[in-house]
DNA sequence: CGCTATCCAATACAGTTGACCTGGAAACGG
DNA sequence: CCGTTTCCAGGTCAACTGTATTGGATAGCG
């Protein structure tokens, strides 16, 4: 247990005060151009209030987490929540970015990990099982997902930004196929991008076995090996 | 300022009344043998009920269909609705139950509806296409059911709901791989649980994101079907 | 110093929510 | 007929929702 929410309201920030730094973007406001009064740092804070969002999305949904509930898990006031996020779907679709960005560091993180050159296989399998949930981390991360999921099914805005990372997702493996039958490790039949769909559509399904507590992490790992067995043929 | 939404709650109904036949069978209450001065059919009721929350829940989510929106729906009166579910989880839990039972005797139709001695491949080809959303009903139902499995992750209740049938389903699987062994047709070391667990994870996988839209329906199934070609090789 | 913009706590507001309650209509057994 | 029970429309209620507003603290700049 790393994280224990205190659920006094009390107010003990007030260290995050010095991380002001630079952030000179301004990504949705046009300012004119006059000098910045402003100390602190707004993406700083809505990280933070992500985070809390978040926190209170893993253990009772997203539905469940009003903007007094987040502001108070975050030990911050209704109002000054409101001021980083004019509305409640504002603060919803920047938490949804920013996990998406999170999982993608991640498995990027567990590719170049990978030590000396590794095979397509290693390289799949480094993918795959870093979007399992197979620690702490990456399980919030999917549950959140999971709740974003339900509502992308019925939010235009949000299934757009559900879908975006898929293609890439799909090309990358699918370089690592053709990779793995440059090598001789593949039958050329199987480098296909319905290979690749295939490979992301099974994860998917067991990530989602794996939250609803039907498998063990371990055994959802276990299924991926046998699924990359019969892909690559037992070696 | 009050914003009307324009929502049609005119329901044209009153013609079930009729349909209240015998139906002697006392769902839940174990009646002391009194006489019935009831007329009306509690179970059809209910299911009439459940009809109405799934259409709220396709377009709007399960959240977002409260008990007065789900009575309008149905063309009925809070206050009948809470008769026939004295609360909210009561009713979500008996609309859960019913539409996993509606899925599986969707599967049982289409397994029964294959003429003479259908392969272990054709009847798996027909249980996993099935649990696909191919057409509105199943889609509707899947919609639905991925709803309720955001709850059911933080809702032991739900959860044990969810994962109910899916030991039941494996050993169907496994039996039917089986079968494929002894016929010849299938790689004697690939008739395991795993396997059985590996195709009810990718289906669900699909399943997944056919609502995302990221894939089209008959994508699904052709990839579906590449899946079983990885498994029977491709005849 | 003033001026102005940012930052934010507190409160108000209008609406919705699930649960509960009341009372009466309808159907049955007697 | 009466009494009992089921059935159900309507209302009430406290709690909660997202958003808007007010007022003041703080800080940078001229």
């Amino acid at each position: 247990m790393q994280k224990r929410e205190a659920r006094s309201k009390k107010r003990e920030r007030s260290k995050k005060r010095e991380e002001r730094e630079r952030s000179k973007k301004r990504e949705e406001r046009e300012r004119k151009s006059s000098a910045v009064p402003k100390k602190v740092d707004h993406e700083a804070r809505r990280q933070e209030i992500s985070a809390a969002l978040w926190r209170i999305a893993v253990t009772r949904g997203l539905d469940g987490a009003s903007l007094r509930d987040v502001a108070a898990e975050a030990g911050i006031s209704l109002g000054r929540l409101q001021h980083y996020f004019r509305t409640k779907d504002e603060m919803l679709l920047f938490a949804l970015r920013r996990i998406n960005q999170l999982a993608a560091d991640r498995v990027r993180e567990r590719i170049e990990a990978l030590a000396g050159e590794p095979t397509p296989r290693e390289v799949l399998r480094a993918c795959l099982s870093g979007m399992l949930p197979l620690d702490e981390k990456s399980r919030t991360g999917l549950l959140v997902g999971a709740a974003y999921y339900v509502r992308a099914v019925h939010d235009p805005a949000l299934r757009a930004e559900a879908q975006q990372g898929i293609p890439e997702l799909r090309d990358f493996f699918v370089s690592q196929l053709q990779r793995a039958v440059e090598r001789g490790e593949l039958d050329p039949g199987r480098a296909t991008a319905e290979e690749a769909m295939l490979l992301i559509g099974t994860v998917d399904g067991l990530a989602t076995y794996v939250l609803l507590d039907v498998h063990e992490p371990e055994t959802a790992l276990r299924l991926l090996d046998r699924c990359l067995d019969n892909l690559f043929g037992k070696g």
